[in-house]
DNA sequence: ATGTCCGTAACCTACGGA
């Protein structure tokens, strides 16, 4: 079984070449992030053989599994996950909404998650201490998962300092804190593998460069796209689409394409 | 690294978010 996780930076405006990739890549489920519309276009992705489980609200964040292997169970949020109190409102006003950060479906005997983790923004941001949260909870929900089990997407946080392109640069910014890593391990302890993908260019396995300042072309990259899966599935092949960041409208994240055995 | 790109609301540009 082929899993792929990307996140596009809307579907909308990536439709062209994520109609392209799709039959390109030939996964059997796909775990999307930042479709960035309530309403996700399917008929490119139906006529290819797949069903859609789609949580997007709009503007803003929207994940979706699409999977040709069956499509069970969708759950458009996870038990306890905590909403965000927008605070541009009336803070008496102001009720915690929850996002849609994650979108969960068994697909072909897995349960999958595919996540949009909030970014944190920084650590003195109240976004912080929600990303935290956000992932202490989803926990619980790993914990009492089914197995076997694949949770992959957007985590914002990049697991060890070599999977940022310079560790120096990041000194006070989110995505490497221990408080970050520590709710990966968390996750991990559940028993889950971190599935590393190999990269098709130079050492490191990044995931995301940012669009500007010719990062990508610098390879100042990270990995904040991560593929936890059960070890009971066994990993044939795991790589980076690098050639998707490439060229005329790309993303600022590749695709993460893994190969599984049950 | 702050050099870009996204959607939106409201216009033909500015803004928040990443």
């Amino acid at each position: 079984m082929r899993i792929a996780t990307w996140n596009v930076n809307s579907i909308t405006a990536r439709l062209p070449r994520f109609n392209e990739w799709l039959e390109l890549a030939d996964p059997d489920v796909v775990c999307l992030q930042e479709t960035k519309t309530a309403s996700f276009p399917s008929d490119r992705a139906e006529e290819l053989g797949y069903e859609v489980a789609h949580n997007g609200d709009g503007r803003w964040n929207g994940v979706a599994i699409l999977s040709r292997v069956g499509l069970e169970d969708v759950s458009l949020q996870f038990e306890g996950q905590p909403g965000y109190a927008n605070d541009d409102e009336d803070a008496l006003l102001s009720v915690p909404k929850v996002e849609a950060r994650a979108v969960g479906a068994t697909c072909g005997g897995v349960r999958v998650w595919s996540l949009y983790v909030p970014n944190g923004r920084a650590l003195d941001s109240a976004h912080f201490p929600y990303k935290l949260e956000w992932l202490d909870r989803f926990r619980d929900v790993v914990a009492a998962e089914q197995h076997p089990l694949v949770v992959t997407g957007d985590f914002n946080i990049a697991p060890t300092d070599d999977d940022v392109w310079d560790i120096k640069a990041f000194a006070g910014s989110t995505h490497v804190t221990a408080d970050e890593r520590a709710r990966l391990t968390a996750l991990l302890d559940c028993g889950l593998v971190d599935v590393v993908p190999r990269p098709q260019k130079y050492d490191k396995p990044f995931t995301y460069y940012d669009y500007r300042a010719g990062m990508f072309h610098k390879n100042m990259g990270m990995r904040i796209d991560l593929f936890y899966a059960s070890p009971s599935l066994t990993v044939l092949d795991a790589y980076i689409d690098r050639d998707a960041r490439k060229g005329t409208g790309p993303s600022d994240h590749c695709p993460v394409v893994v190969d599984l055995s049950p």
